[in-house]
DNA sequence: TATTTCACGTA
DNA sequence: CGTACGTGAAATAA
């Protein structure tokens, strides 16, 4: 609002002012790590909220042209031809941008055949007649024209897209002379040669002006062109026409049909978790803060209005509860509320009459069979309920939906990971939450019936909209594994805290006696673990060659390190090296003892280490481990092998058991292409690298020397990542016309692995995303880019996930049924780990020979492929005695 | 104090 | 210029 008490509308050219902003952002500074460029997005919403501080509007709106071609171009096809095509770095920034706008609540508006321009002058002209004070930003300079006492015109100057001149009427005259009606005139005199509109030769915008003070009107002085002297009035005289088009070109639409009024475009407040959401897929930090400080988070503690009134929970006794529970027919959705990983509250809802109770042995007594019943139940995050209940003596049965799975599956690379955003996300409504800041929160939170009744209604909506398959691979794989992973965590592995912590003193004596010889090299001390301390040391002190380059300067990874050692051999370097060992060691070592007994509240003191696997922590189906995370324990020295054997059999158990998959993505590989001579290196019983290279090289298998087979299990492997010639060079350390000709003889060899790698990727970017066996589906909207570097990487990870994710999903399976069949023959045995192709299971006494068969024969015919699973079973009284 | 970068462990 | 992850120390921003 301004001073007058009107309202103030502002209306922006989204293209033209990101243009600007692209390039007077440098591009480096501006990319997402995985290669989106950003400047031209960050320039225009960093303009963009310092222009709402500034100038406060009421009511707002962004235009975009639609494409190139416009109505303009359709009189006049040479219309901007000279034009450059834009940069490939811009062009995915506009959608994007739009995406931010979105996310704001801000309007944006285009339409097919208009410039944006049109949109700005149709809203200005309507804006001022309703009464509005309007502000137009552009950075083209035909809008002058809109400038009146109601209308100003915003226009970046040169010195940088965040300094805005202001044209008033009186500004617009000041700087050409006449007033802002009349510049169109001036320009279409002039010509505007980044329009491709040539203009009179030689007349510039004295000359323009002049004239037309002169002759009071273009129309007069085009009239009057017979009495203009010397050579500008023959040039005007011939070029008539050009000045006409000029004119009929830049005289901007002013009633252009749109679909909103001013009084539509009035601010809203802001989605903050979209804003949150999509800055951080930008990696937009410091614009956060001052957006909301320019439009307000928009957490509206203030104006919110439920959209849906919630409907209040009946708080029920424990037999009420449990009539409930038995009467409801269908989903029901289940909340269990834990504190310290036991359960406090339970809700229960289905249709819209949520309920619940406060957890007690009653609760549990009367609720119990239905509990454990198949009953098909809803959970949002069933994993820590699931656990909770075990706890307390129940196992949850009927587990037949979770929207936090749901939404990871619909969406692998964005997960949502509350109910909160699934809430927002599919009912377009905010889960009321309290502020966990305040002691006594302003406002309050869902309650647990409350929480199952928005549970129960993001499900209804995920499943109207999963692909079968898709649900498929939940109800088929996600399920049956959430329960088996929350009978590993509760099991957790026992670690020998004595093995782990005088290993630890090994190794600290270790990295200290090697760091004190690193500081007598160089003459002084550093820290060692510092790499920019190491950079002065390397590349300033002892002047060895520059490495590969980091963001922050020269690399001082282990392989750069390999390297120079070769090239340039100082002890410094392999002390560092070996100080790098044992510190890395240490630490780990350090992180597992802590987590030992320690681990999460609920765990303490067992003895055992619980870690908790994130079933959405990945993009292809794989599983991950965090606190601590169990699948990247050290295995491939021998000295780090003593961590592993501090992994041990628990009491009470005889044996642990390790079962492996072996060379499953390649036989993935196998089976998808349908290859004849790799399904024929399965089934053989050769051994795989030794087949392969026989194949490859032209001789008998027994004449496959180690380097041979070396070059093709790296080539094998490299596959299965989209590796390139040049990556293959680098890691067999051989010449890139080397790798290339492998790559070459290994193609001719097995024709089809290309074929299938090719058609593939092709398929993915026809479909947008791809799929496993199983139906897993991972998108892939960046394999169109326009960005090369986004498209190639897109292009990798789509020839990857297929593969990995089929594997992913026959581990899954192969896992629960292991875990279920275990149970239903009665056995005490359980799986304790997953790592990926591998598990770990303690075996209690004498069931050894009925566990193996079990996990042997159950991850064996956990797929149905061309080629065999094969599986690799060891044993021994810790994880190292046991692996192979 | 919080976040980012580098380095490095696994499949 | 090889996919998929998680963690800790140091550096950097706030």
């Amino acid at each position: 609002m301004t001073d007058s008490g009107k309202p103030t509308l502002l209306v922006v050219d989204g293209h033209s002012l990101a243009y600007r902003a692209f390039f007077a952002l440098p591009v480096d500074n501006f990319s997402t790590k995985d290669g989106q460029h950003t400047n031209g997005i960050y320039g225009f919403l960093s303009m963009f909220v310092n222009l709402i501080k500034a100038e406060q509007p009421t009511h707002l709106a962004v235009a975009f042209d639609t494409s190139r071609h416009s109505f303009r171009t359709d009189q006049y096809p040479e219309y901007k031809a000279t034009r450059s095509e834009s940069p490939a770095e811009f062009k995915g920034q506009i959608p994007l941008l739009q995406e931010c706008l979105a996310a704001m609540n801000v309007t944006v508006l285009t339409k097919e055949g208009i410039e944006a321009d049109d949109i700005l002058a149709t809203l200005a002209t309507r804006g001022a007649a309703e009464g509005y004070d309007v502000l137009v930003c552009s950075g083209d300079r035909d809008t002058i024209q809109l400038v009146t006492d109601d209308v100003t015109l915003l226009y970046p100057s040169v010195q940088g897209v965040s300094q805005l001149k202001r044209y008033t009427p009186d500004a617009v005259v000041e700087k050409y002379g006449l007033p802002p009606a009349n510049y169109p005139d001036i320009a279409a005199l002039v010509g505007e040669t980044s329009d491709n509109l040539p203009g009179v030769p030689k007349v510039g915008e004295k000359t323009a002006v002049k004239w037309l003070t002169q002759w009071g009107s273009l129309e007069n002085l085009l009239a009057n062109a017979d009495k203009i002297t010397g050579v500008v009035g023959g040039n005007l005289r011939e070029h008539l026409d050009d000045v006409t088009r000029n004119r009929s070109l830049n005289a901007l639409l002013r009633d252009v049909e749109l679909e909103v009024t001013p009084d539509d475009l009035k601010m809203q407040p802001i989605d903050a978790q979209a804003v949150r959401d999509i800055f951080a897929r930008l990696e937009f930090r410091t614009l956060l803060p001052r957006v909301f400080e320019a439009v307000g988070s928009g957490e509206p503690a203030d104006e919110a209005p439920a959209a849906v009134a919630v409907p209040a929970a009946a708080e029920l006794d424990a037999d009420a509860l449990a009539a409930w529970a038995a009467e409801a027919g269908g989903d029901v959705a289940l909340t269990v509320v834990t504190a310290a990983g036991l359960p406090t509250r339970i809700g229960l809802a289905h249709g819209d009459s949520p309920v619940e109770a406060s957890w007690s042995d009653e609760v549990a007594a009367a609720l119990r069979p239905w509990l454990e019943s198949d009953a098909p139940k809803v959970l949002a995050d069933a994993k820590p309920q699931f656990k909770a209940l075990r706890r307390a003596g129940i196992r949850l049965g009927g587990l037949a939906f979770d929207p936090i799975l749901a939404g990871w599956l619909e969406r692998p690379s964005f997960p949502d990971k509350t109910l909160a955003d699934l809430v927002q996300r599919h009912l377009d409504e905010k889960l009321p939450e309290a502020d966990p800041t305040q002691l006594v929160p302003e406002t309050e939170g869902a309650t647990p019936g409350q929480l199952a009744w928005f549970a129960l209604r993001v499900a209804v909506a995920q499943r109207a909209e999963l692909p079968a398959s898709v649900a498929g691979v939940l109800a088929e794989i996600e399920l049956p594994t959430l329960d088996a992973l929350a009978d590993m965590e509760l099991a957790g592995v026992a670690v020998s805290h004595e093995k782990l912590s005088g290993f630890s003193a090994e190794l600290l004596a270790r990295a200290d006696g090697v760091a004190q010889l690193a500081y007598a090299e160089i003459g002084r001390e550093v820290n060692l673990g510092s790499p920019k301390q190491l950079q002065e040391v390397l590349f300033d002190q002892l002047a060895l060659p520059k490495t590969r380059k980091t963001k922050t300067g020269y690399s001082t990874d282990a392989a750069v390190l390999a390297d120079l050692r070769d090239s340039n051999p100082h002890p410094f370097l392999d002390l560092l090296l070996q100080h790098r060992e044992a510190t890395k060691l240490r630490q780990i070592i350090e992180s597992l003892d802590a987590a030992v007994g320690a681990g999460p509240a609920d765990a303490a003191g067992d003895g055992r280490i619980h870690t908790t696997y994130v079933q959405t922590g990945s993009q292809t189906g794989r599983l991950s481990s965090t606190d601590p995370n169990l699948q990247n324990i050290p295995i491939r020295t021998e000295e780090s092998r003593r961590i592993r054997a501090a992994f041990e059999v628990g009491a009470g158990y005889e044996t642990l058991l390790t079962a492996d998959y072996s060379q499953i993505e390649m036989r993935i590989m196998a089976h998808l292409s349908g290859d004849p001579g790799l399904v024929e290196a399965f089934n053989s019983g050769e051994d795989l690298h030794r087949f392969v290279g026989a194949r490859v090289f032209g001789v008998d298998p027994a004449e496959v020397t180690p380097a041979m087979r070396t070059k093709v299990k790296a080539m094998s492997y490299g596959l299965v990542y989209g590796l390139s010639a040049f990556g293959l060079s680098k890691q067999l350390r051989i010449d890139q016309s080397e790798a290339r000709q492998l790559m070459t003889e290994y193609f001719a060899r097995f024709g089809a692995v290309r074929d299938y790698l090719r058609t593939s990727v092709e398929q993915a970017r026809v479909d947008g995303y791809t799929e496993t066996i199983f139906g897993r589906r991972r998108p892939f909207p960046d394999l169109t880019s326009m960005n090369r570097v986004l498209r190639e990487n897109a292009e990798r990870a789509a020839l990857n996930a297929p593969i990995q994710g089929s594997a992913a999903d026959i581990m899954k399976i192969a896992l629960f049924r292991i875990h279920d069949q275990l149970r239903t023959d009665g056995l005490a045995s359980r799986v304790l780990l997953q790592i990926h192709d591998e598990l770990v299971v303690e075996v209690a006494p004498g069931e050894w020979d009925a566990v193996e068969r079990i996990v042997h024969d159950r991850m064996g015919d956990a797929a149905e492929l061309s080629v065999p699973l094969d599986v690799q079973i060891g044993r021994g009284a810790n994880w190292d005695e046991a692996g192979h």
